[in-house]
Order: structure tokens, then sequence, then C-alpha cells
DNA sequence: TCCATATTGAGACGATTGGCTAATTATCTA
DNA sequence: TAGATAATTAGCCAATCGTCTCAATATGGA
């Protein structure tokens, strides 16, 4: 589960993603509003972010709300401080 | 240069390779024994690790001992915790 | 110098990734 | 029910990735 969720950060739309929803919840279109690229790639990205559970989907009318997942974000950062930080 | 760094996590064998490197220093070969995939193939792993400077080589005779980077390692875990720690 | 050992470099190849456009699904409002 | 808006799904394509094999380079010892 670590692996989808590192592999999850290794692309940079991502992690800016993540930032955006660190400040506060956001729509799917609120969050493709801070990208250049394509709305259908915005949501790649969030699917991958899902899939890796950092962050949570609920559907609000016609609106999807995206929230960071805390509490896996954090169990990555304990896994990486874990894995390099002197066995 | 995060980005370099989050894409060299993403791999689980450099992941395994940080952690054997976490334990103390190790030569290629070594390194490379504790995986069944080639040895070119571990060399890249390193060379990557390398590239984002999470690890450090250094040759000794017919060796070549790597060594992991605490500090940009450990830049690496602050970088994340900033992103998905509310900021 | 010649050979063995350790490691890296080069090039190929299939799998995955990240982007796009077009189509589809879901919801709201008239 | 029809139309507008929000978001996802599907399918395509070029670029990157991880692996391999086959050299090439570097070092140490006979």
């Amino acid at each position: 589960m670590t692996d989808t969720g590192f592999r999850a950060l290794a692309d940079p739309t991502r992690r800016r993603i993540l930032g955006l929803l660190a400040e506060r919840d956001r729509t799917a279109g609120e969050i493709a509003g801070h990208f250049s690229i394509a709305f259908p790639s915005v949501s790649h990205h969030l699917r991958v972010l899902k899939d890796a559970r950092l962050v949570q989907a609920e559907r609000l009318g016609q609106n999807v709300r995206y929230r960071i997942n805390t509490t896996v974000a954090q169990d990555l950062v304990r896994s990486l401080m874990q894995l390099v930080g002197g066995k």
C-alpha cells in the first residue's frame, strides 16, 4: 500500500493537488482550475491519489468534493522516516 | 530537486536499497546481492538515487561504496510533511 | 603485462505513465 | 422531459521507466 502512495507522490501535479487539498477541501473543478492541463487529465490524477487513499471523494450535488486523507498521508511520512532514518 | 527525490522513491527496489543503506554503507555488489534482478539494473537504480542526491558513491579499490545522504533524505521527509501537514 | 573481479555504459524492448479528445454518466433546473 | 453543468470513462499516443544482454572501464594481483 505504501507503493501506490509513493508512486502517487512521484508526479509534481499530484503533489500540487495534495498541497491544495491540505489548505482546504475543494471540488474537482476547483482543483482543475489551478492547472493548465485538460480537465480529464486532472481527473486522472485525482483517481491515482484516490487509489492510493491519499484523498477521499464525496459527491455533493453536481460537484465532487475532494479531501486529503491526513491519516494515510502521515503514514507515508512515517514510512519514509523509518526507511531513511537509520533502521 | 524534490522532484527527482520523490521520483526516486517511487520504485520499490530503490526504497529497499535506501533501507539497506540506512543500516550501513555497502558496496554496489553487496547491494546487488540482495536482489534477484541483474547487476546492471541495480547499478541503474543506484544512479537514479545518486542523481537525486539520496546516496553518495565513493570508489574504494575495485569496489564502489554507497552511503545514504541523510541530509537530503530528511529534507524530503520535511517536504512531504509540509506538503500534507496543513500548511 | 595479463587476467580476474567489480562496476558502469550502451542499446533494445515491453510496460507503464501522463497527456489529449470524444463520449458517457450524474445531477440540477426549467 | 430537455438542456446545462460537473465530472468521469474510454481510447489513443508519445515519453518515460525498469529490465535485460552485451560490451566497456577500472582496479588489484600474479
